[in-house]
DNA sequence: GGCATTATTTAATGAGCGATACAGAAAAAG
DNA sequence: CTTTTTCTGTATCGCTCATTAAATAATGCC
């Protein structure tokens, strides 16, 4: 079938590139529409035409967000021979990749904050994305436990959370300005932890001295 | 000096506390002015006659939350007898008191994303504000080391850098529904690092097996 | 009482928002 | 060629935004 009708006088790609930064920059409703035409260099008629609606758009957005950044952070995620090969492979390429030098700093999905803004669809979708991340920890986990790597007795759901919130962590950080050396030392102490959250069976840090739980407060 | 003219006819404090729930919760673009008047149930003469302006309601409500907060949050910081004593215990007041069951999860400080919303004023404010966290964890480490608590070949920088990350990525699982006991894992966990951290002359992780610097991609 | 001062209500301001109607332009199909 | 289809630019829609002018109401001071 060929290509009816005037043909599109843009890269859709190239465009959708472009909103990207801008979304992952700003958020999704400090960006406006005026904005997007402008970084995309393309008038509102043919954004409507090519994507839906400014909502769409950052959905398109976040899924080209999440197939370019997705291999870079966790390609040799699965494929390292120990989950502690996995998870340092994790942090140390976030790391890398996190401060932005001709990137917006910090991951997208991380800091997007488009549930708080009014859209709760979006706001699913990218704290759904989230949690992935942390499912794929823990899943990688089970799997270092059934293999033998790790004791049974192991708290995966602990050092899941754990790890995705450093990871999450590290994105505040280089959103304010953390360099690649500072994160990478985050990432070395949170991997310092590894024996001590994998060597004993006793539960982490029984008997180091945590306050007993307060009634909270604020 | 007696109170002239008509008396105000509601609580400014009150009305204070309604506008940093609200801002807390969804930030400050995504915060009409049409929703804090009504969660402030005044008008809008009034609002800018006790406020000044949107912008300036903010940093009133930053700076009162600021004052609630960080009592709960970093108070017996400065008390607590031993560096590591002052961040287990920032860290189980930050699982105590993020999970949000009658206010916002998370931290205001922390998720604030003001900058980014095109108010640099506002961005630099939380920006320093979270900053000033950090740098409260690396003088405490200071201190420690000052005091003998510490060697002197401790890597401040890095541990005060971790443990704020931990402290930020904390705020990120509230947000995303963590609980209090999920929370209080993650702070055990951060903290089975500590005499991993402080316990040796060499630097943290040397020899535990991350990789090289590989170069940034993305 | 009347006057000065301050708060409140009502209503309106101009600007910017996301989204579209319409007409013209560029291609394939007949 | 004409017709059909699709994209592009201009101009605008109705709406919401933050902010404020004007009129009214409530207090202290005289």
């Amino acid at each position: 079938m060929a290509a009816r009708g005037r043909p599109r006088g843009f890269d859709r790609d190239a465009a959708l590139q472009a909103a990207m930064e801008l979304f992952w920059r700003k958020g999704f409703s400090a960006t406006s529409m005026a904005d997007l035409c402008g970084a995309m260099g393309i008038n509102a008629p043919s954004l409507y035409a090519a994507f839906g609606s400014k909502e769409a758009l950052y959905e398109a957005a976040l899924q080209h967000y999440s197939e370019a950044a997705t291999p870079l952070i966790w390609g040799a995620f699965e494929t390292a021979p120990t989950a502690r090969d996995s998870i340092a492979g994790l942090l140390m390429a976030s790391a890398a990749n996190l401060p932005g030098t001709d990137r917006p700093p910090g991951c997208m999905i991380t800091l997007a904050t488009a549930g708080q803004e009014g859209c709760a669809r979006l706001g699913d979708l990218v704290a759904q994305a989230r949690a992935d991340g942390e499912a794929l920890i823990a899943a990688r986990l089970r799997r270092a436990v059934a293999e033998g790597e790790l004791r049974p007795s192991t708290d995966i759901a602990a050092l899941a959370a754990f790890y995705a919130c450093v990871q999450h962590g590290m994105s505040i950080e280089a959103r304010d300005g953390a360099d690649r050396q500072k994160l990478e030392a985050i990432a070395r102490c949170a991997l310092s932890a590894w024996p001590m959250l994998t060597g004993a069976d006793a539960p982490p840090l029984a008997g180091t001295g945590c306050a007993p739980p307060a009634p909270p407060a604020q």
